[in-house]
DNA sequence: CTTAGGG
DNA sequence: CCCTAAG
């Protein structure tokens, strides 16, 4: 029920990644969402104590149906003000750098309470019991009863992620976090708990996950529900999601790699039934709570096991679900991505896949199928310590190399084409990436803000959180061009040969990739600077969060007002969504388009796929409308005027023929058949060849 | 989901 | 290419 309102903090001011994003304007994409940008704010002060405010405020409010207020919000507030302070102190980038921040941010937010059903005693019962279930059951709903008891455990551990914190990054102000404590009046057993929870054998472990991670991105969560995953200490757990992850990490990461998804296209399209339409709500709402990673993943995941289903799309539309799904999965986004999700920066890079193991409205049950419980592994025994709080858990499965423009000559060698990409690549990455923070398709830029401000807490963000791999603003490869922009520059120089040119692109890159350097594509990017990234989210949840902040799970909401200060929402919402790789079309493409349209005409533009594009599963519908368009135009205009890769004028000929011909037959009416021969009125001069092939075609 | 158009 | 309004 929560709904989002818009956290914006801070100001536009988020500075634009320094890639240089395409040039569509910003689109409005952006429209429905609010941007949330942080500003930095300096006045923690002032936020905290607005927070404080806020989240009571929100608590009520958020509390759906009624205000259950009082309570202990006001020790919230408090809470989450020294909190916000402990951020504060330690300079984020720090955190980044070094990869603390990883530890930190794979809260797990548990939420609130395990469900409004339980009564408290029955919550600490099972807390003690089940420690372990507990983790994945989270629920939002704040229930006014249970707080007592929420806070109370939240306390507890806060109270270690405090004192990692601060341990850590050693800057931490004992006193703030003793302070917050003791104004949650925690007990004292918190300490055990926290101590045996969270710190540092927290730590410890979560390195080792950490590692695991790393080396298997996707890691993790499959089981979603089932939730064996709560144990995440066993080890067996982590190998077998590893395995998951593993395959699914081969299908989504590369947006570029059609062929493969073709080939996987089932499972892709088990995994995706949305098709387009999700697709673009993907892209519009990522935030939208529709968006669960989790669930996705689950799904697949079942599905794969499962085995035996095996979509059988005969149908076209599923057809075009299936493109779109497949799309989706390998774009996100972008993406996802999408993301996800989502989640994409302009800057470029968008983490992939994000899951989160929050589970709202679970009651208790973790065996709920699908639910969301994607991530499995991270809850455990932790968990329980934890059980009221909110962390927040989730997991990157991979980060995706940002997109890059490559020009080179067309006589350049393949090895220099390895070697330019993987330049390319390593400069980006050893540039300095960055993270970025993506709720609900929105940068969130103060690192300060705690999570909870953000945003992001187990309840409803996760779904429109997303992580991003940023460029430091400082380099810029040389010969790549970061994102879309400068394709026009390669109208000079004939940079890729077309047809090939996707193709090769794509090969370089990853040969680039996998040659010389450790990086890989499959997540594993996460070595050099990214480790930090990748760590980031998983591992966490496994072990002790070595961070947790503790914030009193309080609805989002909470923030929302916060958020309301400065930004308008119009400011860029920049992210999102990142646009999909410009693909020029190949004469051979045009040809195709021509040819199609010539027989099925305009207007049936599905069709026209289905029968020239059908295995160019980047080229949709529109897509091929689109061209049709550009091409009648490009054909009207003077060749000087032309840009981009020369169509034959035999070819502009033929699309000026049949586009007169079709807008004169207003041909779509009905399909296939129609046999009027075709008589090319107009466009006197370009007849030739397309009058023959109307009068051939049918 | 498809089309058709505007941006 | 993206986004949307209309079917």
């Amino acid at each position: 029920m929560v709904l989002k309102k818009r956290l914006d903090f801070g100001f536009n001011g988020f500075q634009v990644p320094t890639i240089p994003r395409a040039p569509r304007s910003a689109r409005r994409r952006g429209p429905q969402k609010k941007l949330v940008e942080d500003g930095q704010i300096c006045a923690f002060e002032l936020l905290a104590s607005i927070a404080g405010k806020l989240l009571q405020e929100s608590e009520s409010s958020s509390a759906s149906s009624h205000a259950s207020p009082g309570n202990s919000q006001p020790a919230f507030g408090k809470d989450v003000k020294q909190e916000i302070q402990d951020e504060h102190k330690p300079p984020k980038d720090e955190c980044l750098d070094h990869g603390c921040s990883e530890e930190s941010v794979s809260l797990e937010l548990t939420s609130k309470s395990i469900d409004q059903k339980c009564t408290p005693k029955e919550f600490l019962h099972a807390e003690s019991d089940t420690a372990l279930e507990h983790a994945s059951i989270i629920t939002n709903s704040g229930s006014s009863d249970k707080v007592a008891c929420q806070t109370k455990s939240v306390i507890r551990s806060s109270k270690p992620t405090l004192h990692n914190y601060s341990g850590k990054l050693g800057r931490g102000s004992p006193g703030i976090g003793e302070s917050s404590y003791g104004n949650l009046g925690i007990p004292k057993d918190s300490e055990g708990l926290e101590t045996g929870g969270c710190n540092r054998a927290n730590t410890c472990s979560s390195k080792d996950p950490m590692e695991l991670h790393a080396e298997y991105p996707a890691t993790v969560n499959g089981d979603n529900n089932d939730k064996l995953s709560l144990y995440r200490d066993l080890i067996p757990n982590a190998s077998f999601s590893r395995h998951r992850n593993d395959t699914e990490l081969g299908i989504r990461d590369d947006d570029e790699n059609f062929s493969r998804c073709n080939k996987l296209s089932t499972k892709v399209k088990v995994f995706r039934p949305p098709s387009r339409i999700g697709d673009r709500r993907l892209r519009k709402l990522l935030t939208s709570k529709y968006w669960k990673v989790a669930p996705k993943l689950s799904e697949c995941d079942n599905l794969r096991y499962d085995g035996g289903v095996k979509p059988t799309y005969h149908k076209r539309k599923i057809f075009y679900n299936r493109e779109r799904s497949q799309r989706d999965t390998l774009c996100k986004r972008r993406k996802m991505v999408e993301r996800s999700s989502v989640v994409t920066s302009d800057g470029g890079f968008s983490g992939e896949s994000v899951s989160y193991s929050p589970e709202k409205g679970m009651n208790g049950d973790k065996s709920v199928p699908a639910a969301n419980g994607v991530s499995s592994s991270v809850i455990g025994p932790q968990a329980s310590l934890h059980s009221k709080e909110s962390h927040v858990k989730f997991r990157i499965k991979s980060f995706r190399v940002p997109e890059l423009f490559i020009e080179v000559p067309e006589t350049e060698t393949v090895g220099s084409l390895k070697r330019t990409v993987m330049e390319a690549v390593n400069a980006i990455l050893n540039g300095g990436l960055s993270v970025g923070v993506l709720v609900q398709g929105k940068k969130v830029r103060d690192d300060n803000r705690t999570l909870l401000q953000t945003g992001i807490s187990c309840k409803d963000n996760l779904d429109s959180l997303g992580f991003t791999l940023e460029p430091s603003p400082v380099q810029a490869p040389p010969s790549l061009c970061p994102v879309d922009l400068p394709p026009l520059s390669c109208e000079a120089s004939v940079p890729l040969p077309r047809s090939p040119s996707t193709p090769l692109l794509d090969s370089g890159i990853s040969d680039a990739i996998s040659d010389p350097p450790p990086l890989t594509n499959s997540g594993s990017l996460a070595e050099s600077n990214h480790e930090s990234v990748s760590s980031l989210i998983d591992p966490l949840t496994n072990k002790a969060m070595p961070e947790c902040q503790a914030i009193v799970a309080l609805p989002d909401v909470n923030m929302e007002p916060l958020a309301a200060v400065p930004v308008n929402q119009k400011s860029k919402r920049s992210e999102l969504v990142q646009r999909r790789t410009r693909r020029p079309f190949s004469v051979s493409e045009v040809e195709a388009l021509v040819q199609a349209v010539e027989e099925l005409g305009t207007g049936r533009w599905r069709d026209v796929k289905l029968c020239a594009f059908e295995n160019a599963d980047h080229r949709t519908y529109v897509d091929l409308k689109d061209k049709w368009k550009t091409l009648v135009h490009t054909a009207q205009i003077s060749p000087q005027q032309r840009r981009g890769e020369p169509v034959p004028q035999e070819l502009l000929d033929r699309v000026l023929a049949a586009h007169s011909y079709w807008c004169q037959h207003q041909a779509k009416q009905h399909g296939k058949h129609q046999v009027c021969v075709p008589r090319i009125t107009d466009t006197s001069s370009t007849d030739r060849h397309g009058a023959e092939r109307y009068s051939a075609i049918v």
